[in-house]
DNA sequence: CATGGCCATCAGGATCACTTATCGCAGGTG
DNA sequence: CACCTGCGATAAGTGATCCTGATGGCCATG
């Protein structure tokens, strides 16, 4: 289970095709169909169907493994490797959609600092791989209970916000008078499966899945009443059309987390100083 | 990084020492030595002194990742190959200390299944790796919450209980008479930690370190005065020594959780059906 | 000062992992 | 129906690799 054969497995898998995969990973079509037949025989079991090329159900297993194996080995040598390497003077900050609040806008140096704008779930990823000094997620969660992150690597967890939450309704939607809803009164409901914003209730019946990562893409959606959208208040209601009404229960809160590899250095630490700074919780 | 430097890394670093490491492994000491040189070349960092051997802060980085890392890679082999395993007769069983409870023991078949107690964190990985075909393991959670488990592998998690928490105070303590604690009246107070038995607080302040994963070890400590113990209310009251308050708040429930590496088959889905009988959760 | 344990290094040989070249097979085309 | 084209499997050759065994330097011990 060499690693280099599981990338050239996951490779041909994501493009139905060895010579494909020979393509991109620079090696010829012979030496991939090799790799496979070596994985083949050494787990002694057919992995991939040819002509169609397709995964097995021994390879979709897999498949489900070989990601976050390769991530987490891409983790530990940008980790270690980092060590070594200065201090960034310019820095890279990976943040989720919801993420971008005014907390961040204020800790925000004039120059100096790139924002990628990444689907939450991949986040922690960028920061383990060296991709980002630094990263910013979101999501719900009981109030000071740490976010379900994907555990790609070690990594320092620090809280720096919790915020209300609120559902966006249509206009006219029967509870968008309340002054607050639970997320019992809308058991029925159709939300919004936004996977790329945040948010990820686990949304069994979803109206619409939504891909992007534009808020206010999001925010359309639900006001033209496509589904429920379960937002920060303060990104409700800056929504302009619908109807944000707070949630009162159960107690959810929008908890934001700053992520980093190891101990922050040069800029990095500055910027993680200036976030965290007031109220790290 | 090839899992296989990786792994002499490891022994290296845990035996402090090469030709010892060379022995286990059952390579030449050379060999181990090309091994490490091949790994400090690759991520250009001295990972261990030599004389005496022991890890660099590179190296203490590297084992962080690696012991997940081949965890990961023996999980993905073992799943893969049990697809093609025939259906186990005879079942092992993975458990916490306190995941023993009137559950398991009714649900238990008279023969056929073997019992491993292991401490909770060690549990997925047993599962994950093949070493047992089931799991249970136990935490605190908020209700209806799953308990926060490392993930070693995709594993399929059913809630199979969730009890009543209440803590173990010896004999006389302050608060022995109350009807029900909350947390907060034991902020100042000391606990035992025992990772080895489950209910993992932040034991930031902890009075003993409990190492074990017995049981009646723990309640004696803690109707000592040793230390306080948070245990399910089950277990707390019938210790036979010290006093069992029940937890008021906040909200958290002793879970119980099975693992199962993909759908159960054989004589493991028998097993698993009486186990999630009654109430999934 | 001799000795023994430990790790680094070197040289050599088996093995491995790739390339090139060729084959078999399916589907599309005239 | 013959032909071509694109894909994957297979065979053979070759350079790199990964081991072993031997040797050397270093340090602690008696």
């Amino acid at each position: 289970m060499d690693p280099h054969l599981l990338r050239t497995f996951v490779t041909v898998a994501r493009l139905s095709s060895f010579s494909g995969a020979a393509r991109e990973l620079g090696y010829t079509q012979s030496a991939v169909s090799q790799h496979i037949a070596a994985l083949e025989g050494d787990l002694r079991a057919e992995l991939l169907t040819r002509r169609p090329v397709a995964p097995t159900p021994a390879g979709v297993r897999l498949l489900e493994h070989a990601g976050p194996l390769l991530l987490r080995l891409d983790a530990a040598r940008a980790d270690v490797l980092r060590l070594a390497a200065a201090p960034p003077g310019r820095v890279t900050l990976a943040v989720s959609p919801l993420a971008v609040g005014p907390r961040l806008l204020a800790a925000l140096p004039a120059t100096g600092v790139t924002l990628r704008v990444l689907p939450p779930a991949e986040v922690p990823a960028a920061v383990a791989t060296g991709g980002c000094d630094l990263g910013l997620v979101d999501g719900p969660a009981a109030p000071s209970d740490p976010l379900r992150l994907p555990d790609v690597a070690p990594l320092t967890v620090t809280g720096v916000g919790e915020e209300e939450l609120a559902v966006l309704l249509p206009d006219g939607h029967p509870l968008a008078g309340r002054a607050a809803v639970r997320l019992d009164d809308l058991a029925d409901a159709r939300w919004i499966d936004a996977p790329g914003v945040g948010l990820p209730l686990t949304a069994a019946r979803a109206a619409v899945r939504y891909e992007g990562t534009d808020l206010l893409a999001l925010c359309a959606l639900a006001a033209a009443g496509h589904g429920l959208a379960l937002l920060p208040r303060r990104v409700a209601e800056a929504a302009g059309a619908g109807v944000a009404v707070p949630l009162s229960g159960p107690r959810l809160v929008h908890r934001t987390e700053l992520l980093s590899p190891g101990t922050p250095t040069g800029a990095a630490a500055a910027l993680a100083a200036r976030l965290t700074a007031g109220s790290p919780v």
